[in-house]
DNA sequence: CATATATATAAGTTAATTATTATATAAGCA
DNA sequence: TGCTTATATAATAATTAACTTATATATATG
């Protein structure tokens, strides 16, 4: 990071990233583009719960949401002031792609347009 | 990170550093060891306080105690698997030095030995 | 030994978080 | 147009977190 970052918003970003579901998510994203549905099947939760998670990530900025059709794709949002900072943390997770495998056998992958 | 952590694990970690009070502390002990009260003084926050917190970052193991006299100095923990992944995230943080300066000058510094 | 200082722990309270269920909206399709 | 699918939001319930007060323990000092 050039600009020095307040030790209070990086507590934020970090409590944001402080929960499994979220920081999944992130990683996954991090691999490429992903829609609500998909996250409901990867993680066997309501498509509330799922979308309470990324309306969160989507309020600091971390995600951008696009509409394609009957579908909202989430992405990383790459302009953020805090993406740096996160990409480095993501970088040092483990693969996520066995999940979007998964979705793929199980026939639940959404590869729109 | 050579071995593989596991993103439930890092999860916790970040949950764990997503709290102003402990970040900041992380930051300062990354420059140097600390006692609970100078942690007192510094957060202008009730003993007990410190100690719950404290108490919570020993337990991951992320800090270790040592008792000198009366006071017990608390310290990064080196030793610990996720010491590198934390201290990619403590060396983007803006130094800390200034508190313990501010302490040195109202005469609550601590100089232990 | 009595008192003061430093720290830890326990119990209780309040606030914040995460999930669920119920409901609304919007797009796609028969 | 009516039905289905995808998503969001609101209300609520359950859990967890963070702080406070009260108390215990250990060290230091007169």
């Amino acid at each position: 990071m050039k600009t020095t970052i307040e030790i209070e918003q990086v507590a934020v970003i970090l409590k944001l990233l402080g929960d499994k579901t979220r920081l999944t998510m992130m990683k996954i994203l991090d691999e490429g583009a992903c829609c609500v549905c998909e996250f409901v099947e990867i993680f066997q939760m309501t498509q509330p719960a799922i979308s309470q998670h990324l309306r969160r990530l989507k309020d600091m900025g971390l995600v951008q949401e696009e509409k394609k059709g009957q579908w909202v794709f989430y992405s990383i949002n790459k302009n953020n002031v805090y993406y740096p900072f996160v990409t480095q943390i993501l970088n040092q997770l483990p693969c996520q792609k066995d999940k979007l495998e998964d979705l793929e056998k199980r026939g639940k992958r959404i590869s729109c347009c």
